[in-house]
DNA sequence: AAAAAAAAGTGACCTAAGTCACATTTTAAA
DNA sequence: TTTAAAATGTGACTTAGGTCACTTTTTTTT
């Protein structure tokens, strides 16, 4: 269980982790941004923020996951990322001036803080190295969706679930993947018992093992090699 | 046929038409950019810059239009966008300090300006305007994939084409939709033949009309409606 | 601890859409 | 203007993967 309050979370032992955006501060930076940070605890599936609604700041992930999805016409989620610790959520819909067109969702409790958008966008407009680094992310985020929607229009939903399970093995290092088979499959994009079909052929084929929901990858080289399908 | 020296071009008269980046620029500024850009005649299917090359500037299109592709695994392309006249291709890559992950190629004879990285970077760091209207376009880019995506993977194919009509028509304003067949069909993501199959259904239900390769829009709000599929 | 509600998993069936193999037409090149 | 080469279009066939209808297991709530 998580500390609720977790009043001892400092800006300062958070970015130890791995945010790309605010790792170039120097301690001076890290202490402003402790101050107009607020932290607080969010439970399992609480979301951040909703689809259609208005940016109101960005979040910064401490502890915990978050799932970024669009509904399609029949409200079907497509989870488009998943977010670890570390991350800072919200921050494209900040130079949009436009509603969110995402709804981001805790797949865990989780320790999350909110920059208001007046201080965030202050922080860029006054750090040269941090508005770098955002125009830099947005491009490579940019650049990573093209491949993520040609995955999608040529891909097998075997090849696409084997990308998939890759990049989770990234997002849940030291821990196994922990998704419910619907949230997999709303980030491969295919049917729950299509899913639940591969991933036992996976397990036939002990390129994976499950632990309950957990997923453990044993055989990551041939991952790579059904991702290419 | 184009003028190939086209010397007549200057960013004045070309600015005119719709560029969402440099629109803001005063008489001054547009009269820095046309000192710093290059124009050249490109003949039909030829590349501006490919996958996998390190980028040296950005493409203004001045008269024409451009593809934008990634290739998959068996080198099948996957068509992200379609540029028309005023658009500034390739300024993404400008940012992100990597190769181009995407192929950019004339679908007609067009008269495109260069601009180098370094010369367009100066701008950017020089003209605040600019500035946020990139960010604000890279946020948009990002928002607008993530329907791409969304669409890719649940609806079906008939709806992607209706989809990929909405937005063609929006790119050929005053002009029928003239791609080849294997161009839309790499733009919804699916085969050449169920491609053709599909725009004869449309044909039977008078949704749209074709004059040889071209293909002129009848029925609008049926293929919004099409469109949710 | 029991009850209720999610989530996981299976089987049977169906169909959208891919593949292959050509015929025909259009466009580009020699 | 002929030849070559793309591009378009059709028919026949196959199959990946979706849907529906359940059962079983796991979680959550009371």
């Amino acid at each position: 269980m998580l500390d609720k309050s977790h009043k001892h979370v400092t800006c300062e032992n958070c970015l130890a982790k791995n945010s790309s955006l605010f790792k170039s501060f120097c301690n001076e930076e890290v202490d402003d941004l402790n101050i107009v940070k607020s932290c607080s605890y969010f439970k399992k599936s609480q979301p951040l923020f909703i689809e259609g609604s208005m940016p109101r700041g960005v979040f910064c992930l401490n502890k915990g996951k978050v799932k970024i999805f669009s509904r399609g016409e029949e409200g079907k989620e497509q989870i488009i990322h998943v977010a670890k610790e570390g991350e800072i959520v919200g921050f494209r819909a900040m130079f949009s001036e436009e509603p969110y067109k995402v709804t981001a969702s805790t797949l865990e409790e989780s320790n999350i803080c909110f920059i208001s958008k007046a201080d965030f966008l202050n922080l860029v407009d006054t750090n040269v190295t941090l508005r770098n680094g955002i125009m830099k992310e947005l491009s490579t985020e940019l650049a990573n969706r093209v491949t993520y929607i040609t995955n999608m229009a040529q891909k097998s939903v075997r090849g696409r679930l084997a990308f998939a399970l890759i990049l989770l093995e990234e997002i849940y290092t030291g821990e196994m993947i922990n998704l419910t088979r619907e949230d997999l499959a709303n980030f491969v994009g295919t049917a729950t018992e299509t899913l639940i079909r591969l991933l036992k052929d996976f397990k036939d084929e002990e390129i994976i093992q499950t632990h309950g929901r957990k997923i453990e990858i044993l055989n990551h080289d041939k991952l790579i090699t059904i991702s290419g399908t």
